[in-house]
RNA sequence: GGCGCCGUACCCAAGUGGCUAAGGGAGCAGUCUGCAAAACUGCGAUUCAGCGGUUCGAACCCGCUCGGCGCCUCCA
């Protein structure tokens, strides 16, 4: 059964045949770099982290670019407002998105291609527009031309009658048509600009995306994909752009990935309701792993095409999830020495239920939450098998599996020592009035050093049968929201 | 105003024509435990926003109503 994913395009699931065998071509839009990055953008890097990921376990080589938009108004405006030159602020900030994605645990594409780095390529398409007719000049402006793309709004559904009916902006006077838009802009004095036959300039946003991903991975590739903001005007402009000038085929199939809300609202800049990659992470109580984990988990629990709703108690939800799965990795480690063997046939039963039923999800347009059900369910079904009796060679193969398929979801890697379990109390902060958002967790400030001693208090008083002391000892330590659990080796494990 | 999406248990969330409506979180009960915790087991939507229609059969298809959101402007 091949894959089939959803395709925007077409709006209808599709089964997937990449244009050369075995091998997959895409390219997804990438950022502009004038600020740090949010969670809506890691929605996007991880959806496509994933789908690289899952193709990559499905056997095939994936050549995988996302590009940086790295001159545009909002770098240009900021670096005015901090009066530095406007590649500081662009190269600022790709290094804030690679340190957010680093952190994130999202592997890198083959390419990332800046559009300063291809205005040539960006100049020759401009160029060849104009000389097929599909562009033309006005004042050093070269503006694409809608009326003669016949194609225009095949991909959102939309069509110029509508569009132009709806139109809430004034309409620059020199365009032939309100919804034609710059393919290169003159610049104006004092901004940065490069040479071209209509004067110094510099490229406009949707021109850019169309030079680089047909620079880098051809005239037709595979898989164009982006936030679902992006279909219009974004994708559309792309598609006749590149389809104007190269005369073939554009990107074959388009996936596009929902947003993330608060409050039922799309997080966003202009609303002010966004959390950046940053300071969730500097917010966590939890370790960088850990907490990019629960990020994963979280967005992985909603189909990649929905909207996602954010909250701390989402965060909190997906933790305890993540618990579970870590206790067992936990105990199937500490089972690895028995010797008993009792329950090694349903073993075999249950793992190749989990891999089938994993497989097909994720097959089903990357059914995340499905695939996660089907751990969850591999997770009872093992512990079931564990109360038989399991040997250490199950146990090895066991986690083997958690490994192996949390591979592609980029799941179930830590190590199950360096996973602190437990969830925080976390509190969503607000500005009254607002949405903003203010905080994400609580700081927990108990002295871990303090806690162990406590657990060595009473410990010896149990081993005296000093049950009361015990029992005040843990008291305490619950009061202050500690809680402990007793293990079977005689040890103690305490979370909070 | 145009186009489009969504509304599934206390919360999150799969399922989009036909076995008992996945899974997670929270909750309750039992097993286990010195007692707990964890784990395991069991319970929990006669029902899928509402109404009407199509069908042998619908949460899934069609229509209307109510509610929420998105795009049409930079936006992942």
């Amino acid at each position: 059964m091949p894959l089939t994913l959803y395709n925007t395009r077409t709006k209808k699931k599709e089964k997937f045949f990449p244009l050369i065998f075995n091998e997959v071509r895409m390219y997804v839009c990438g950022v502009t770099v004038y600020d740090d990055c949010h969670l809506g953008h890691a929605r996007s890097a991880l959806t496509f982290d994933v789908i690289r990921r899952y193709f990559e376990f499905s056997g095939y080589k994936v050549t995988y670019a996302r590009n940086f938009t790295d001159i545009d108004d909002k770098i240009l405006n900021r670096a005015q407002k901090e009066g530095v030159p406007w590649n500081d602020i662009s190269e600022r900030y790709i290094q804030a998105f690679y340190r957010d994605m680093g952190a994130l645990g999202i592997t890198k594409p083959n390419m990332e291609p800046r559009a300063t780095e291809h205005i040539p390529d960006i100049l020759s398409m401009v160029e060849g527009l104009v000389n097929k007719g599909l562009a033309y000049v006005v004042n050093g402006d070269v503006y694409f031309s809608v009326r003669k793309f016949p194609a225009y709004g095949q991909l959102s559904g939309k069509n110029l009658e509508e569009l132009q009916a709806g139109a809430r902006i004034e309409v620059d006077p020199r365009k032939q048509d309100p919804m034609d838009f710059a393919l290169w802009k003159a610049s104006k004095p004092g901004e940065p600009g490069w040479d071209s036959p209509w004067g110094k300039g510099r490229p406009g946003w949707h021109i850019e995306c169309s030079a680089m991903s047909v620079a880098k991975l051809g005239p037709t590739f595979d898989i164009h994909g982006g936030g679902k903001d992006l279909i219009f005007p974004h994708h559309e402009n792309e598609v006749a752009q590149s389809c104007g000038y190269t005369g073939k085929e554009f990107a074959r199939y388009w996936v596009h990935n929902g947003f993330v809300t608060v409050d039922k609202e799309k997080m966003s800049k202009s609303l002010g309701n966004f959390f950046t990659i940053r300071e969730i992470f500097e917010k966590s109580e939890y370790s960088e792993s850990v907490t990019a984990e629960c990020i994963r988990y979280l967005f992985l629990s909603t189909h990649y095409r929905s909207d996602l709703s954010f909250s701390d108690n989402a965060i909190g939800e997906s933790k305890s999830a993540l618990d579970n799965i870590y206790g067992l990795i936990q105990r199937l480690e500490e089972s690895d020495s028995r010797e008993n063997n009792l329950g090694d046939e349903d073993w075999e039963r249950v793992s190749k239920e989990f891999a089938k039923k994993f497989q097909e999800s994720m097959d089903d347009d990357f059914n995340t939450p499905k695939a996660l059900a089907a751990f969850h369910e591999f997770r009872g079904e093992v512990n079931k098998v564990m109360v038989k009796g399991l040997s250490g060679d199950a146990s090895k193969k066991a986690r083997a599996v958690f490994a192996k398929f949390g591979k592609p979801l980029g799941l179930f890697h830590i190590p199950s020592k360096e996973w602190k379990f437990g969830i925080i109390r976390a509190t969503v902060g607000r500005v009254s009035g607002a949405s903003t958002v203010t905080g994400f967790s609580e700081k927990v400030t108990q002295a871990e050093e303090w806690i162990e001693e406590q657990i060595r208090l009473r410990k010896e008083a149990r081993e005296k049968k000093d049950f009361l002391t015990a029992d005040n000892i843990r008291k305490e330590l619950a009061a202050k929201g500690i809680i402990l659990e007793d293990r079977p080796d005689g040890t103690t494990r305490w979370k909070r």
